[in-house]
DNA sequence: TTGTACGCGTTATCAC
DNA sequence: GTGATAACGCGTACAA
């Protein structure tokens, strides 16, 4: 009826089920078995007064807010918000709800962001941190907050920590231009400042070696992830090799990069060059040729990330992947030679 | 030293101070001024002990979460993603956070939504919901929840929703194909359910009309936001009219399904037929050719709706626009005839 | 300007 | 299986 006078407390709850509050809580959290008619009753008298926990009381009493934090570089980015969406899944599945804030791969930034979510007592900490230390990590994770990591490989951190073999992937894009008849391939580097550059540089090397095609320094540039950079590095790679018939590039912008620069010069693509991008973004597919690229299971990662979260949280141990792994997926930038 | 005996509380702090807790309390939130001497040894204390304000407490006792609830039809969505980055970067400048659910564009999803976020205690909210009806949406606002709506005019929701000119974008999007020499051109719709579809349906028939050009049902096709949909529709208008010369799509991801048609059925872009979108997407530069298209400003609105949810909270009057307008970006898909 | 004492709504502990 | 009651940590009248 009337929900104006003032706000329905458990109390009220109690009375109107003529039993205690300590009852009504328990029905309510499901805690210890409940005698069938008590229970009904409080569930009607629930209903009949709409009553709604207060969640500050409840927090304060149980010390949990039921909310995970998480940091991502940049939250508008198509590439972190997929990794967000994971972790949310499973954490709304679990009742509970994300704080998000972005660390901008800058290490204040990433401090304060943590420093923001602990303010708000988050129940555990998803971290997708580029530019903390690795000591600063550890030592956040030897606190009492449970953190996960993501897409970082810190051996200390142990079993709390995923990872994504980016070696691999550099493999998979290399192999699928061997197989398909490239010989000088061309490769552009994010910054190799980042481990996750010089991984699928490696990945890029080792696959070459293995097909007996000699490793150059001369093909491979070092970029800066962006668009601009790829298409200066490619202009600066036609240069040097003219003969080059493929081109992999760190990551799927300096790949829209590399697009433009071939068309600039003229060379088809995939005709005359084909090209390989890495993290499969949104808009891969809408480049034209569309993009084949290596896919990031990142929304898989997210999950996982958010189960150990909960894992930690309610002591259960709990069975996830903790390595991952990146797949080819094959559009219309690359042509057989 | 030891923080690890128990957690340091306001107590402990008033105790080291030699003042009362609500001194300390008072220095804190500098609600009522505290003389200088007092004042830094608390702030001395409050260091020494490396104390922290229990959220959870404060909460409770002031009936305010720090937490303003956000709706978006899907946060992965570029789209939506820079809405909520407008939101977030008022929010966070007043010290508070966002919480962050998805409607899906489902009345029900939506309704679900909302009713998380309050029973989360946020301290007000920022929607954009497209399902909801009106009626909902009036219900909701009559309630003592701070709430604000983005990017959907009702008129009984009087200073608290915020609206696109969406007849204006679908003005400028025609007019700039009209000033380029263009007469025959087709418009792709979303789903004319929605508003913003009719509306700018609407900007594009006025534009024509007002240059003196017919308009032609037959050169209109409802389509339903998506690339494929975009494609199909494409391929129905070539064969309806092989004369036509420009397209302007309702929204981005139309007008790459519009842009991949055109390709595959060789006409060339724009030499032959040009084209022009909506909403700026992220991937829109990337297209080949770049997409001329017509931005929302949605980073705008979306901090707009913030301040007004901030003013709402602290009584305090704002000056924000209300309604926002759509702007043209040129970039290579559109040519002089 | 500062201190005292109570209330906020829930859960947890202990008794029955 | 159920009830009484003491925390939980802070803000805020009210008093001094």
């Amino acid at each position: 009826m009337s929900d104006t006078h003032g706000t329905v407390t458990i109390r009220d709850v109690s009375r109107r089920a003529q039993v205690s509050m300590s009852t009504v809580s328990r029905v309510l959290n499901g805690t210890v078995p409940v005698a069938e008619a008590t229970r009904s009753r409080v569930l009607k008298a629930v209903a009949e007064l709409d009553y709604r926990p207060n969640a500050f009381a409840r927090s304060l009493a149980t010390n949990r807010s039921g909310g995970i934090g998480v940091i991502v570089n940049e939250m508008t980015s198509p590439y972190y918000s997929v990794m967000v969406s994971g972790v949310e899944s499973v954490v709304e599945a679990a009742g509970m709800h994300i704080l998000v804030a972005s660390g901008k791969a800058d290490a204040a930034f990433e401090q304060r962001a943590i420093e923001n979510l602990r303010s708000r007592r988050v129940d555990a900490l998803v971290l997708h941190v580029e530019a903390l230390s690795d000591d600063a990590v550890l030592e956040l994770m030897a606190g009492d907050l449970p953190v996960i990591l993501v897409a970082r490989h810190i051996a200390e951190a142990g079993n709390r920590s995923l990872s994504i073999d980016n070696e691999f992937g550099g493999r998979l894009a290399t192999e699928h231009l061997l197989e398909n008849g490239h010989r000088i391939i061309g490769h552009l580097t994010g910054p190799l400042s980042f481990p996750d550059s010089r991984a699928r540089l490696q990945g890029y090397r080792q696959a070459l070696v293995a097909a007996g095609v000699d490793y150059s320094d001369e093909l491979v540039i070092e970029s800066d992830w962006l668009e601009e950079g790829g298409y200066q590095a490619a202009q600066r790679l036609l240069r040097r090799r003219p003969d080059i018939t493929a081109i992999f590039a760190g990551n799927d912008q300096m790949a829209a990069g590399v697009l433009q620069a071939l068309r600039e010069a003229g060379r088809s693509i995939p005709d005359e060059i084909s090209v390989v991008g890495f993290d499969d973004v949104l808009f891969a597919r809408y480049l034209y040729p569309s993009l084949t690229t290596v896919r990031q299971p990142l929304q898989e990662m997210g999950a996982a990330a958010a189960r150990l979260a909960l894992s930690a949280l309610n002591g259960k141990e709990v069975e996830v992947r903790r390595r991952f792994e990146p797949e080819l997926i094959s559009r219309q930038s690359v042509r057989k030679l």
